[in-house]
Parts: C-alpha cells; sequence; structure tokens
DNA sequence: TAAGGCCTGCTC
DNA sequence: GAGCAGGCCTTA
C-alpha cells in the first residue's frame, strides 16, 4: 500500500475529480452508493496519506476517502480510459477531470471504500489501528507493547493491526525467518536486545519490499498496473518443503493465528531456545 | 483464541 | 474435489 500511496501521490495530487462509477454493488461500505458519488464529485485531491493497510485520500471539503485492498483489491492509474484497460474485476472508477481513471479491481471483493466527513474515522476502523510500523513504530513503543501481552505468541501480535500497524502475513513470516524467531515464540520470551533486533529486522524488510515496489505472489500490482519484485526475495514465504537458503532444514508449513506460517525449524527455535546463525 | 464467513480463482 | 490464498469481522 505504501508503495502504491506513492505512486498515486505523484500523478494524482491537485487532480479534481469528475465522476465515479460504481461497478460492483458493497464496494462502498460508507456512505451509500448514491451519497459517495454525489459526494465525491468536484472535490480537490490534497494529499495521499497511509495508516496501516489503509490508504487515505485527502480530499477538499474536508473529506477522506479511505481504501482497503484487503486480499486481492488493486488500485491504479490507467491512462487510457477505454473499456480494454479496465479489467473484468474493476469494482470501482474514479475519474479526473484531466483524464485518464482510477480503477479499484478486486477478484475477492473483500475490499472496501468509505467517504468520511471529519470525525467519521471510527466507521472504517481508523481508530482501532494501533501506531503505524512505518511512519510511527518505535523500538522503545514496540517494546513497552510486547512487555503488555507477555502470553501472545508473536505472529499473533504482529498481524494484530491494534497491536501496530501494517504488517501482513508475508512480511510477519518474512521478519520472524530474518531474526531466527520461532513465530510462535511469546512475547515475554524476548530480550530487549532481541526485542531491538527484531525491530530492526522488520523495518527493514518493509524497506526492502518498498524498494522492490510489493510482493506480487499473485494478484498484487502497484498504481501503474505492474507486479513488484520483492516475491522473488523471499526467503520463507511459501517455500515449504524447500531448502532453508542458511541451513539445511526444510521450511515448513504450520497454522498459526489461523494463518498458513513458514518458519525454518532450524534457524528458528521454539520459545526460549532463541535460534542464531552463524553468517549473520 | 479459534472457527466461520465473506468471495473467486488457482494448484494439486 | 479439496485446500489454499497479501485480511478482517463476527460469533461462539
Amino acid at each position: 500500500m505504501e508503495v502504491i500511496r506513492r505512486e498515486l501521490a505523484d500523478k494524482l495530487t491537485g487532480e479534481v475529480i469528475k465522476k465515479t462509477e460504481i461497478l460492483s454493488p458493497g464496494v462502498i461500505a460508507y456512505p451509500s452508493e448514491e451519497q459517495f458519488c454525489l459526494q465525491i464529485k468536484g472535490r480537490v485531491i490534497e494529499g495521499f496519506l497511509r495508516k496501516g493497510k489503509f490508504l487515505i485520500i485527502a480530499l477538499s471539503g474536508p473529506l477522506k476517502l479511505a481504501v482497503h485492498l484487503r486480499m486481492t483489491g488493486t488500485l491504479t492509474y490507467l491512462k487510457d480510459v477505454s473499456d480494454k484497460a479496465v479489467d473484468k474485476y474493476a469494482r470501482a472508477l474514479i475519474y479526473p477531470e484531466s483524464g485518464g481513471v482510477v480503477c479499484f479491481s478486486d477478484i475477492r471483493k473483500f475490499g472496501r471504500l468509505w467517504l468520511l466527513q471529519p470525525g467519521e474515522e471510527y466507521i472504517a476502523g481508523l481508530h482501532k489501528l494501533g501506531p503505524d510500523w512505518w511512519n510511527e513504530a518505535t523500538p522503545g513503543l514496540f517494546r513497552e507493547r510486547l512487555i503488555s501481552r507477555p502470553k501472545s505468541p508473536l505472529k499473533t501480535l504482529l498481524l494484530d493491526q491494534g497491536f501496530l500497524a501494517g504488517l501482513g502475513n508475508i512480511y510477519t513470516d518474512e521478519s520472524l525467518y530474518r531474526a531466527c524467531i520461532h513465530p510462535a515464540t511469546t512475547a515475554g520470551c524476548l530480550t530487549n536486545s532481541q526485542i531491538r533486533h527484531l525491530f530492526k529486522i522488520i523495518r527493514d524488510t518493509l524497506a526492502e519490499g518498498i524498494k522492490q515496489g510489493g510482493t506480487s505472489i499473485r494478484d498484487y500490482r502497484n498504481a501503474g498496473g505492474n507486479p513488484g519484485g520483492f516475491q522473488d526475495r523471499l526467503l520463507v514465504y511459501q517455500r515449504k518443503g524447500k531448502i532453508c537458503t542458511h541451513c539445511t532444514c526444510i521450511i515448513q508449513r504450520t497454522k498459526l493465528a489461523g494463518r498458513g506460517t513458514y518458519y525454518c525449524p532450524g534457524c528458528q527455535k521454539q520459545k526460549s531456545e532463541v535460534g542464531s546463525r552463524k553468517s549473520e
């Protein structure tokens, strides 16, 4: 989402919204489709913010357009408005006055848009988000929050958007692998130096993902409609049965916090027994 | 905290 | 046909 935010900010800041087409019922979470189209028309796009996995488009008024892509959503800016350019999973189209179209597509129909007045941020659940991993988190804050939930497994905490916002399943597994920490390790088991190390690894992993333009295992596309490159750099995620890049173990897949979870049984030892890598 | 639900498509 | 998928909400 950070990749998309940056691209859209470059292309669309200062544009005026001419009209909107809703192609799939239910894609507008709030307000009604009719009110959404009515209220958004003529607004100036003033800026692009992000909180966790939400994109927040600041509009004149002031209004906020919040977008969540969930699993398979994409938000692309197309210069060509013809039907050929808009894919069959397009759910909503937003037309800037100067041409082109912003296309919200979503195979699984989980993604949603909200048009919010000041004070209505809670309707999209924005108030439940913890500090953002990229913009707001600090090692001290991370430590403080880990201490408050000592019995929770790290996999659960890192995926919890109310704990700290922005990490999904891929970045969680990749970060824990890179930090040599088993995903079931409980927060209370970490030493201060491990906390600082994990914090740095998570930020580095996010930085690499952003630099690579995101992770396109299947459906993710950036705002230009192009795939990212981080999927080629994944070290554990979706590598079940393959050999660990650091030891001779086979990458395992299990289920934790209700999600498919990949780890190396050699590098990521369970709980109090923390793994290590001589090469690092 | 775990499971089910929302949806569709892909892989095995 | 079964199981899985970059997420998150509701219910039990």
